[in-house]
DNA sequence: GCCAACGTTGGC
DNA sequence: GCCAACGTTGGC
């Protein structure tokens, strides 16, 4: 199973937001990036994300899981862009930020580090399990 | 099809 | 609030 990175601006979406939305979860709309679809479309049921505050916050808060996977965004007028939904599965035992991401040697190249601008992407095992453990140090 | 101009994102 | 990086748009 995959594992993800998506961001969001906590004052237009916030993970207390996300959790508040319940185990239906929500839609994750407003991905108008070619590649960032290209991530959301490789997204299979139940694989799980890290949910980054970019912005104010710019830590990593908890953990989402795809609750249903790519389908098309009514937002997006043109018709070439979808979302899948996410549910919480839960926050992290602390917030992880990006300085400390910077800061460790085994995270130098999480595309959050190489891309600061790719709102949906992809996470190695091997950073998942290293931010996993900076988590609940 | 190239590329300059412009808009947006997000770290600082 | 500034600005660098990047994506998109549109004129040619």
């Amino acid at each position: 199973m995959a594992k993800w990175l998506v961001k969001s601006e906590p004052s237009s979406w916030s993970f207390t937001q996300q959790i508040e939305a319940g185990p239906k979860g929500t839609h994750w709309n407003g991905v108008r990036n070619h590649v960032a679809k290209q991530h959301l479309m490789a997204m299979q049921m139940g694989e799980e994300a890290f949910f980054y505050h970019s912005n104010h916050g710019k830590e990593i808060v908890g953990i989402v899981a795809v609750s249903r996977t790519y389908y098309p965004d009514p937002t997006d007028a043109s018709g070439k862009f979808g979302m899948v939904d996410f549910t919480v599965v839960r926050a992290l035992a602390r917030p992880v930020s990006l300085e400390e991401i910077k800061r460790t040697s085994a995270l130098g190249d999480m595309v959050l580090v190489r891309n600061s601008r790719m709102s949906v992407q992809p996470v190695t095992e091997a950073e998942w399990a290293t931010v996993l453990g900076m988590a609940s140090a």
